[in-house]
DNA sequence: GTGAATGCAAAACCTTTGCAACTGG
DNA sequence: CCAGTTGCAAAGGTTTTGCATTCAC
């Protein structure tokens, strides 16, 4: 069975995006990119160590936040900063906002209504050029929300 | 004359948030609020911590730390993440985002399109409570985009 | 007067780095 | 084979904390 991974690396390989066809696929970037895929959740990257280490027990801290930097930097993988708390990351491609809950600390995707553009809102000068646009909301989700009111 | 913090105090504190009313006025929250009011760039604490230093000799980095987060808290004074960089400090208080240029580093306020709404092109699930919106941009603003291409 | 804020130094925290050993293509 | 990656430990930068002293109200 060919990997996640590798199937990602075919598909992004044949956009625009030829940076994947230099990565190399040590059994470190694999686990790693393995344990974002299985859980779909925004593990910190010390969440992501403590995951990768029970599956390879020798695999390092700095190894993992390599590992996410590379992934990362290829466009496999988003690096999520809500606040100063330590950086989460996130396999889910596409565009989309953050939004964490203030009480429950749970980590949400949102995604953008039909045909929405997330820059459409913003007055941007005559020019610019926009290479990242991260969005991240903080509040109470639903369910604590309605805890709160009760 | 009256100086712009208490103004802003007047100001904030007929409003709904009452949370100002308490705000003891120390020499120290004075002085870092106005180097954010004269300038009106985005400084990192340290920053802040230099110029604060300039005029009060004595002031520490934990103070700045210190009154900037009772200021953030207050509602005077927004606090500023553009991926893992040090949080910068901004005093305008209108809806807005924030464009850093990966050039020359400048940071930029990006208003709204007339009448639009930050969260406007969100998803949101029913029910959920947004208490902050942050939007960091990354890219080239406009002018070292037109050397670039020069 | 008194609770809150300051200043200092030390700690905490997340992340990066230097370098020798190893490994995937 | 060998450039690129790993693991380890140590350093880096930002932010917070503990505590005695000082200050604003």
């Amino acid at each position: 069975m060919v990997s996640k991974l590798q199937q990602s690396i075919v598909v992004e390989s044949t956009s625009e995006n030829g940076a994947l066809g230099g990565l190399r696929m040590t059994k470190q970037r694999k686990l790693v990119y393995d344990v974002l895929m299985d859980e779909r959740d925004h593990p910190t990257a010390t969440e992501v160590y403590i995951r990768s280490k029970e599956r390879m027990s020798s695999i390092s801290l700095a190894t993992v936040y390599n590992c996410l930097e590379t992934l990362s930097a290829a466009g496999l993988v988003k690096q999520v900063n809500v606040g100063r708390d330590a950086s989460r990351y996130c396999p889910n491609l596409a565009p989309h906002a953050h939004f964490i809950c203030g009480k429950c600390e749970e980590v949400y995707d949102i995604g953008l209504k039909n045909d929405a553009e997330m820059e459409s809102v913003w007055a941007l000068p005559e020019g610019t050029r926009i290479d990242h646009l991260e969005v991240a909301m903080k509040g109470l989700c639903a369910k604590c929300n309605a805890k709160q009111k009760a």
